[in-house]
DNA sequence: CCGTGTGGTCCGTAATACGGATCGATGTGC
DNA sequence: GCACATCGATCCGTATTACGGACCACACGG
């Protein structure tokens, strides 16, 4: 269904470049003007999208559906309290996220109360070798993906970013070995993080949790006591989650985009 | 393109279902197989489904997207700071809402610091006439949206819901000389709210603020301070929002989808 | 061993999406 | 005020594509 494919495509670059024009959007996708045209006209016919008669704007619906992403199987229900006790207890930045591909999304996030803090709004995403999120989660992939991610083009994101898969390899064994992953400046530049895989019954990743806050309260001295708070309320979760809807791989699908299209 | 309405029905309807199987699917559709199966396929390929083998969830693509709405012309990011002051001021749960339709939903929220609270997931939905959001926003449609509104079904939430459209109207005519709707048990029984709409430039509404809580700590005579606090509020979002993106009618596309499904 | 459920596949036909060409409106520079 | 670029929008013949009933493989229960 090639139709469905470009439509979808339109409503994603919509989604990141609105407000945006008809002609904007064709020169920006490398597609004729009608087809984009036609999508748009579509999508906006199925409430996906609203327009004032020349810009283009991602209705509340894709809000709607987009937001039962974060309670897939109970997970934002479940993760919520204990994300609360966390962050009451280390006042730093909670952070749930789920692996989505090549990237880690943020679904959920409680804020520090201090003034200086990280903010991360909703939807954000980080490649999974570059967040201690995914580096918790690309620990625990079945075996192949992950040798297959370390192939793959490792990108710097910042100077401290982990480039070489040698060394990316070593530092997945330390975060079995210690049930926690550690990010040191290597997204934003200033930002520490710790984190934890959350993983029902001890198999595949379905999220994460992290705890972030600027280098000047992150100390590295400070990193194994919070990667064990971290740690055990990952593994609160995890306990909590209903475990019917999470039994069989789900790395499938997700990064599959590339080949079908 | 019918095949996108289709493809866009079956994710919503996912979303709505999840984790679901293809034959629960149809069923719950009344499609037939083939054309359920197909869209599911082109969906997981283009990333915005998961699957196990049998059951379908909706993918971090579809949060990504739909986390932008939220945002969508700044409106989150000028929204944060107000509700934030208010929610320190009255100690009450802020919503701020966006219509969709004939509906309200719920894109931000800010929770009472009380024990006692009413929750409301993101994403959330009300109809226009049953809740403080709506009301507010619908005293301010363009000229005879309103009007079709009243005049179409208007259905009862709860024994508190008022639906005559004469008693409605001149409610309308209430919010738009006080500047603030209030909304007591209409939308769920205990819970108490007032609202004002953010009209950039004094237009028409992209969205609105409501502070709620129990009845009990939000008695009649409390209505009024807390509504002109709202409508303050609202105020300044609207006049920190890039006016922009916020000038033409934007309730043309919202609601054709609706029959379908 | 058959009935009923599940997910998944085939394939001829009819419907439909494709996209280059074209148009009217708007706006900008000279 | 003319020429020109650019905008959104529409047309329409062709080739592609989606449709969906029929069918298949498998699993479970009596």
């Amino acid at each position: 269904m090639r139709s469905v494919k470009t439509a979808l495509q339109v409503l994603e670059a919509v989604s990141r470049l609105q407000p945006v024009g008809l002609s904007e959007l064709t020169r920006a996708m490398g597609l004729p003007k009608t087809t984009v045209y036609r999508s748009l006209t579509t999508l906006a016919e199925a409430g996906w999208l609203e327009t004032d008669g020349t810009q283009w704007l991602v209705s509340a619906r894709a809000f709607v559906v987009g937001s039962t992403v974060g309670d897939r199987g109970g997970l934002r229900t479940c993760a919520l309290p204990v994300m609360n006790a966390l962050a009451a207890e280390v006042r730093e930045t909670i952070h749930l996220m789920i692996p989505d591909g090549r990237e880690v999304v943020l679904i959920e996030r409680i804020d520090s109360p201090h003034a200086v803090r990280a903010v991360a709004p909703l939807g954000a995403r980080a490649p999974l070798h570059a967040s201690s999120n995914g580096k918790s989660m690309l620990a625990y992939l079945p075996e192949g993906k992950a040798a297959d991610y370390l192939r793959s083009d490792i990108e710097a994101v910042t100077a401290h970013t982990t480039t070489d898969p040698d060394r990316l390899r070593a530092e997945l064994d330390t975060i079995r070995a210690r049930g926690y992953a550690v990010n040191v400046e290597e997204l934003q530049d200033g930002v520490v993080a710790v984190a934890a895989a959350i993983r029902p019954g001890g198999g595949l990743p379905v999220g994460s949790l992290s705890i972030s806050g600027p280098k000047v309260r992150m100390p590295s001295k400070i990193h194994a006591e919070y990667g064990e708070k971290v740690r055990q309320a990952a593994e609160k979760i995890a306990a909590k989650l209903p475990a019917a809807v999470w039994q069989a791989p789900r790395y499938t699908s997700a990064s599959g985009a590339a080949p079908g299209v």
